[in-house]
DNA sequence: CTGAAAGCGCTAACAC
DNA sequence: GTGTTAGCGCTTTCAG
């Protein structure tokens, strides 16, 4: 067989095919399979022939056909840094089970900081695939990101923006709060040396940061600080650990702004031989599914993570009653918790509330 | 104002307005914008007018009513059961990756062993608003999916399935390879009860059991299975080593399935007391991110991610010089790596090589 | 070199 | 009840 430049494809059965088939015309069709029977009437005996002709011939609505008149693609765009992080694979695993649960699917635009980051992006917007974007994680470093969401026309929410991004929408998560009760946890097992390891650049982050000293401060206490420039990675929290432990006077707790960092904590902690959390006692933030059997098992803060991405969807995609011009103004924040686990305790040296 | 029953969206610029601004016919604004110089030679200065016009107006493109005129969606449907397994995340990373550089972007379709997991692969499919796709894992158990796909116009390729699907071309993990270099490396160490956690009935994970029974069959050595019903949990590995421990004679060593099973072995030996390596050595699978920080660090089996993912792109695509129909027939196998870390020792009672 | 016209598959007025 | 018609935004002959 000589190769042709085109491949033939199998023609797509479409509605004219049906029609022919069943002997009607193509807007009956169109009728019958999208069931307006409401305000049209069809005789039943037109209806079952073609949605017979329908069946047999194997028929599958075209899309694009449907969205050039003017129809939602179905599709919802998430944009992430990292799909890497456990975090946010598991709130994509979220938002992919309620956006499935309105017929919608995930297009995946991650940002990845790399060189060509904000293009991926801009092509995402651009090919205006999309009914609706939601934003995962902090974007600001992204300005061409924001802009181009501005103009765009389709509806954006931001999760976990940890800011304020005007004129679009936000679903955050207290983290003052969340810091506050690891802090209490810890105060109330006896720590007084308290560390805190996390970037103070990224959005949730920086504000976690933020509460922490904010507390901190408030009650003269000492503040260790540790990392104005680490990565939300474990090997940045296993830096961060070595470099707290060498300290002339070390910690005896740590809050760790994520559980990915806590995961190199523990891992850090290990390796310079001490125990957790008889030496040190290690926080984390995030719950992330493997915290629990982290070793031992992490003491971490838990976000409310179904229902905050359900509150991004219903304000992405319109819940009903919220008009799109206030939607765009929202700013919903929700309440975390103190997941107690295995790795805090009092410190060695405490002997009991003084 | 008082409330429109439909907003008014702010109409999109189209080629007509192009074309109205410059002076000129919509196919010509067409030629220029496609830059079909090649083929129709256009008045420079016409070209600049008609560019000037796009710019000042904003103009994109709309994708559905090229994809109406049969142009690609430039989307890639990856069908993944679980998005929460590190390993896949990190698959799916490596495929957006590689996929972003094509110009595609990807369409998350995750199968989440539900009941209504057939429906939303189905779904995708249906929709056919993806130009090739992926399976990522074992998909087996959705039989559904399976047939649709075989109907699909669609091309697919199956990453990971751990068998051959007919007519669906494939890119594995020589599975046995990877079994077959733990075991040696256990052996090195003096190892002779070593056990196998992990499902008989996925995909790769069955590839790797049975690997892991021939090679231990093959020279009379004692095989110690568990878990014909493990999930790929943390829990499940929890459970699997504390069945382990509790036999008459328990191994020495352990070889799990993946890193998330490894994950809950390390977590449940250190619930029971025991220490690894030097009460038990563990070895993993897939060398996830978290598995180098692991407490201790994980001994595992690397694969070659980004390279099985690139050739699963090629095969879905179409790499150059590949017909459609050679596609769908290959199947190619990629080696994996042992990666030494922390967590795997000569057992206890072992005093030097015999 | 450029314009006119047809049509991709579908929906929605508007006839009859 | 059902058919006719127009048109969504774009590409692509085919005429000039």
């Amino acid at each position: 067989m000589a190769a042709r430049p085109f491949a033939t494809e199998p023609r797509e059965v479409t509605m004219n095919d049906i029609a022919r088939a069943a002997g009607v015309a193509r807007s009956t069709v169109s009728r019958i399979l999208n069931d307006v029977s409401t305000n049209v009437p069809v005789a039943p005996e037109t209806r079952a022939r073609v949605l017979e002709a329908a069946r047999g011939l194997g028929y599958r609505p075209n899309p694009q056909a449907r969205a050039l008149r003017g129809a939602p693609t179905m599709l919802l765009g998430a944009i992430v840094r990292d799909i890497t992080d456990p975090f946010f694979a598991g709130a994509i695993e979220a938002l992919s089970t309620v956006a499935r649960a309105r017929d919608y699917n995930i297009v995946l635009g991650h940002a990845h900081a790399q060189a060509n980051e904000a293009l991926a992006l801009a092509a995402m917007l651009e090919a205006r695939q999309c009914d609706a974007l939601v934003l995962l994680g902090d974007m600001r470093d992204q300005p061409a990101l924001i802009e181009d969401l501005r103009l765009s026309r389709a509806p954006a929410v931001a999760l976990w923006q940890g800011t304020e991004l005007p004129g679009i929408a936000a679903v955050d998560v207290d983290n003052r709060c969340g810091i506050e009760q690891a802090l209490a946890h810890l105060r109330s097992l006896g720590h007084h040396r308290i560390a805190f390891v996390g970037s103070r650049l990224q959005g949730d982050i920086r504000e976690r940061r933020e509460a922490f000293v904010g507390a901190l401060a408030l009650e003269g206490q000492p503040i260790e600080l540790v990392g104005l420039e680490v990565a939300n990675t474990p090997a940045d929290g296993v830096a961060a650990v070595r470099a707290l432990m060498a300290l002339e006077l070390p910690p005896t707790a740590v809050v760790a702004s994520t559980d990915v960092i806590a995961a190199g904590i523990l891992h850090g902690a290990a390796g310079l031989g001490l125990r957790v959390p008889d030496d040190l006692s290690v926080v984390g933030f995030d719950d992330i599914a493997m915290a629990a059997y982290f070793v031992p098992a992490l003491t971490t803060i838990r976000m409310p993570t179904d229902v905050m991405v359900a509150a991004a969807l219903d304000l992405a995609l319109g819940a009903v009653g919220v008009s799109p011009d206030a939607r765009s103004k929202e700013h919903r924040v929700f309440r975390p918790d103190l997941i107690v686990r295995a790795s805090t305790a009092p410190p060695r040296s405490f002997k009991g509330p003084a």
